[in-house]
DNA sequence: GTAAGAAATGCAACCGAGTAACAAATCTTC
DNA sequence: GAAGATTTGTTACTCGGTTGCATTTCTTAC
């Protein structure tokens, strides 16, 4: 009940939906470079062009389950109490995301999402094209600690929000790391917090007293 | 004088320029994404397959150039005086490149290291390139932070070691984007150096005093 | 219901980056 | 000089991604 779901968006959702499908169990499978996009259409059974035609590259096959949290970062600095300040509401965001134990804190066992992660961390095109998104949503979230000024984003604005981006990347691939070498997970949440506490009091209170 | 300079390693420094020359002043000319290998291949006179034995990728034709500053931060961050502590020391060079109006610091106004940088700054795929190389240059100055304490890199040196090549770069592509919009030079120097203040005193201070 | 128009698909051919195989040319070393 | 190692060019290939065009499939207006 969406909107006019028509047969042909339908269908469209269907299609999207093989083609990723088909793409993320073969990546999971063989790795991200042994799996050749016309494999991947073939199992999906739509031709190459068609492939092309949802997904604009191959990267995006993987992920394009990033999607939904692009500008996250930006919305939670805008919808913060009163009160609070931005980093103190990303700060509470991260901590959230960690509780409810959500992939995209990299605090999940479960051997897909591991996996997931592997292929993400390990496979340099991947990567690259993942740090691409993270500096558009990082120009987002700087464009939200402008409004606190009123004014266009500055120099202290950008470089906080990429820091920002800096941060979350580190502290996922920390967890994901500890996870993947075996670590229990409720002994890598504990960790996973305590280091969230230490990048966010760095961001916050500066690098001098910790003596650098 | 260098080594065992035999006629096959000169000729080999011969055929490696004559490619680099011939694909910098092509992408200088056309854009990077206008020009294929095989022309550049063509006009410095080898095959395809020999280009690719001289250089791993497209991209390294032209990313080259940055091979000399590879982990120079974490040479200056060891390097550096007794009492000097390492952001301190970074500061010092930061600002002694801004003084030398080195390329790399982004104050340069000679058109053609405008226009390189304009290539490396809008092309994509040489931006992911040169992220790939900065994330191994901050694995190196997270290891030159970890000395103070003798141990393995920790959280905090890995995010101030990734936090310090985001400053570098946001102030590099700053002060080029000034220039290539006509700010006259000593200007931008001015604006560069009061930039350079900001962002270090963020990296040291904290965000905190800053109200974020 | 049906016909016209729009949108999605498949097919085939193509481009460009990068690689493999192998033979020919070139340098080194003894 | 000859033997051995390196470098090179040629050809042909794989793979990601695109283009043109004809065909199918859905929508919409009558």
């Amino acid at each position: 009940m969406n909107q006019a779901a028509g047969l042909r968006t339908l269908k469209k959702e269907r299609t999207r939906r093989a083609i990723a499908d088909a793409a993320v169990s073969l990546f999971l499978a063989k790795g991200f470079d042994q799996v050749s996009v016309a494999e991947i259409a073939a199992r999906a059974e739509v031709s190459k062009p068609t492939l092309f035609r949802y997904f604009a590259s191959k990267e995006e096959l993987l992920l394009h389950r990033f999607a939904d949290h692009q500008g996250e970062a930006g919305r939670v600095v805008l919808a913060r109490p009163e009160g609070v300040t931005p980093l103190a509401a990303l700060r509470a965001h991260h901590l959230e995301r960690l509780a409810a134990h959500d992939p995209v804190s990299g605090l999940s066992d479960a051997p897909e999402v591991l996996a997931f992660h592997r292929l993400v961390f390990e496979t340099p095109s991947l990567a690259a094209h993942l740090a691409a998104y993270q500096a558009a949503d990082a120009t987002a979230l700087a464009e939200a600690f402008a409004t606190r000024h009123g004014g266009a984003a500055g120099l202290a604005d950008r470089l906080l929000a990429t820091q920002y981006q800096t941060v979350r990347q580190t502290l996922a691939r920390d967890t994901w790391h500890r996870l993947t070498t075996g670590l229990p997970l409720p002994e890598a949440h504990r960790q996973a917090v305590a280091d969230t506490e230490l990048a966010f009091d760095l961001l916050a209170d500066g690098a001098a007293r910790l003596g650098y």
